[in-house]
DNA sequence: GCCATGGTTCGACTCCTTTGGAATAGTCGT
DNA sequence: ACGACTATTCCAAAGGAGTCGAACCATGGC
């Protein structure tokens, strides 16, 4: 169909490209590490959800911090509905670095 | 004795006290992590011998990452006569964060 | 004691990150 | 189509990290 515009893809690395720096990088923030070690324990969850352990924090930092985790090819953004889903890309990043993610969510 | 004044020692941190996400940080900048990796391969060297890898880097940059690294816990940097040995610290870091240097170096 | 050597610290500059308010965009219910 | 809801992007302000020359400090040799 001519109309097809997608309900707001956001761009997703290929691991392949990304470095381990920014992986580190993206993990060195407590808050985003918070999230990623949420997201680990809780599965898959919408922005407002993973919003509410610290709802505090404005939305526009916290979809900053998202935007760098994802950018680090740690975590997707995916739209449903009027919601976003985030989840951790846990498998490929085993593939990609090896027992990192098991290290780092260890503590 | 009296004067029993040490040979200029750097403080460092007990690694009970250092923070995971202080660690990641300390890696994430490719530099840092060069050093690492070959610290972690061709075992304690001297600053001088270090620098070997990176001739252009001039010596206070140098100093500066080596004391991010050292202040992180990564890192410890002793006096030999006029020179200085950096050596990783890895059973400490082990110890502290399991497999965490393992999954960072086998890339 | 004096000088050369090896390294850290200081100070200044730039760049990047973080932060957060306002504007914008997509989706659902009516 | 309109409004409510969810979330990203835009833009600017403030803070922090990286870079590097110059000053400083400690050690060993003469």
């Amino acid at each position: 169909m001519a109309g097809d515009r997608q309900p707001r893809l956001l761009t997703h690395p290929d691991l392949g490209d990304v470095e381990l720096t920014t992986v580190l990088f993206a993990l060195s923030d407590p808050s985003r590490l918070a999230l990623v070690r949420e997201l680990a324990a809780e599965g898959p969850r919408t922005v407002e959800e993973c919003r509410g352990s610290e709802p505090d924090v404005p939305k526009s930092t916290f979809s900053h911090h998202l935007r760098t985790l994802r950018e680090a090819g740690l975590v997707t953004n995916e739209p449903l509905g009027r919601r976003r889903v985030v989840a951790l890309r846990r498998e490929e990043l085993e593939g990609r670095f090896p027992g990192l993610l098991d290290a780092v969510l260890g503590h």
